[in-house]
RNA sequence: CGGGGCGUGGUGUAACGGCUAACAUGCCUGGUUUGGGACCAGGUGACUCCGGGUUCGAAUCCCGGCGCCCCGACCA
């Protein structure tokens, strides 16, 4: 991509509202627009950034059996009726049609999928059967909140499993877990697996996946020890105590955010829609269900908290929306503008994403700016200063390391 | 939803109740520059969130609305 065709710019100040850093950030490198409380467009780069997240998860979702579905996203009302939702769930946007037909904007999806899998899962043969989506999300928020981190509109992947017993539902459930700590560590996060509430969902625990970070909303107790950990909400315990999992361990309290949460639904759905299947014996049985969520946006928003600097983003190499970016510093210098031109080319040929930014007017200085701002991991700077020994400087943004290679070291880099 | 704060060119700010609403940045022209948001000159851009009221006179004071942010509550 050609920066001098990219659309958005950067800037030098973020709007007065914006106090978080993930939105701040977002902001001025032109990754999003905010429409209005709660709501954002992604722009060509956040965009790319989304999609990266996104196949992420796809992949992780895929290698445990996750079969990718997409689910209308308008839907009746006739179903959250049913299960209680519509009057239970104070979150849910209800809205009417000009002859008013009661609908709702997806805010989750077990009353939409429960029937889809009723309607061709009838056998223990069938079972268990895992669905999943990657899609946009409403919510009626009291208030919205921490730039990207908490819309009312965002991306979720959600994925619904039906299993004939409980063992079978455990069994996934740690497939899930494994596949949702290598999400993301994939991304350059650490989560932890947290103990909370069902919510409305259902009396038994939930588990939350939190990272931790000073932008997150809940507050965390984990053993500094072993693996255990729990949402303040819930815990009887204090910082500072014993841990009761392990001995010699403390707890440590920390604010977090959370990505991802796996709920046990048991019965409820499957009940509440009167869907059995035959069992071996040939009798009706209701499947188990699990539900288990994963905030797209909000991770995009969380990698912008977590592992940013002063200088502005720094996205892991997996989600970046470019792999290199390539900063052409004296565009006007004939002979360096098109050696820059063909390190581009030649990196396009190797199949290597890259932002070249080949714009005639900006300074050197305003180049390096937006270049640490918009925060791709790798920037490659043609400029005549190295250019008479016939080298390129590499300079990696998440450490500051540089190097002075030339072109054969540099294209033996991918 | 309770509490607090804030609404002025695209963005960030200024302006005692009183002159043509100022400055920076951005954007456009031209020139000069090119290793950390460089410089010079000219230009563009605002019904001061909306609606009422007070006043000779309102960006400024008062009332109502709307919007945004923060704290809390809430959070499938």
């Amino acid at each position: 991509m050609l920066q001098s065709q990219l659309f958005t710019k950067t800037r030098k100040e973020a709007p007065k509202d914006e106090i978080t850093k993930n939105a701040q950030l977002l902001i001025r490198g032109g990754f999003v627009h905010k429409e209005m409380a709660g709501s954002y467009s992604y722009l060509p780069l956040g965009r790319r950034v989304l999609e990266n997240i996104e196949r992420i998860v796809r992949d992780e979702m895929d290698r445990i059996g996750g079969q990718e579905i997409r689910m209308a996203t308008l839907q009746p009302s006739e179903p959250w009726k049913q299960t209680g939702a519509w009057e239970k769930v104070d979150v849910i946007f209800k809205i009417n049609s000009r002859t008013d037909k009661e609908y709702t904007i997806g805010q989750s999806a077990e009353e939409i999928i429960t029937p889809i899998v009723q309607e061709y899962v009838r056998s223990y043969k069938d079972l268990p059967v895992a669905v999943y989506q990657i899609g946009q999300k409403y919510r009626d928020e009291l208030r919205a909140k921490s730039g990207i981190m908490r819309g009312r509109e965002f991306t979720m992947k959600d994925m619904y499993s039906f299993h004939e017993t409980q063992e079978d539902f455990d069994r996934f459930y740690a497939l899930a877990k494994e596949a949702y700590l290598r999400v993301y560590k994939r991304m350059g996060l650490v989560a932890k697996v947290t103990e909370a509430s069902g919510g409305s969902f259902t009396e038994k625990l939930s588990y939350e996946f939190m990272v931790l970070t000073s932008a997150g909303e809940d507050v965390i107790l984990y053993c500094d020890s072993c693996s255990y950990c729990v949402n303040a909400d819930i815990s009887k315990q204090k910082e500072g105590e014993a841990c009761t999992r392990c001995t010699g361990g403390n707890l440590a309290r920390a604010t977090a955010s959370e990505v991802g949460n796996i709920f046990d639904l048991g019965i409820k759905y499957p009940k509440d829609f009167g869907y059995t299947y035959k069992n071996k014996d040939g009798e009706d049985a209701y499947p188990i269900m699990g539900c288990f969520g994963i905030g797209i946006t909000r991770l995009m928003g969380v990698i912008a908290e977590a592992l940013s600097d002063e200088h502005g983003l720094v996205w892991p190499e997996t989600v970046a929306p470019y792999r290199v970016h390539l900063l052409s510093l004296t565009p006007d210098d004939l002979e360096a503008s098109s050696a820059a031109n063909l390190l581009y080319d030649a990196l396009l040929d190797l199949g290597v994403d890259v932002l070249y930014d080949d714009r005639k007017g900006p300074s050197a200085g305003e180049k390096f700016k937006d270049s640490d701002l918009i925060g791709i991991p790798l920037c490659v700077v043609v400029s005549k200063k190295t250019l008479v020994e016939g080298k390129f400087e590499v300079k990696v943004r998440s450490s500051g390391e540089t190097k002075i290679l030339d072109r054969d070291e540099l294209l033996s880099l991918f």
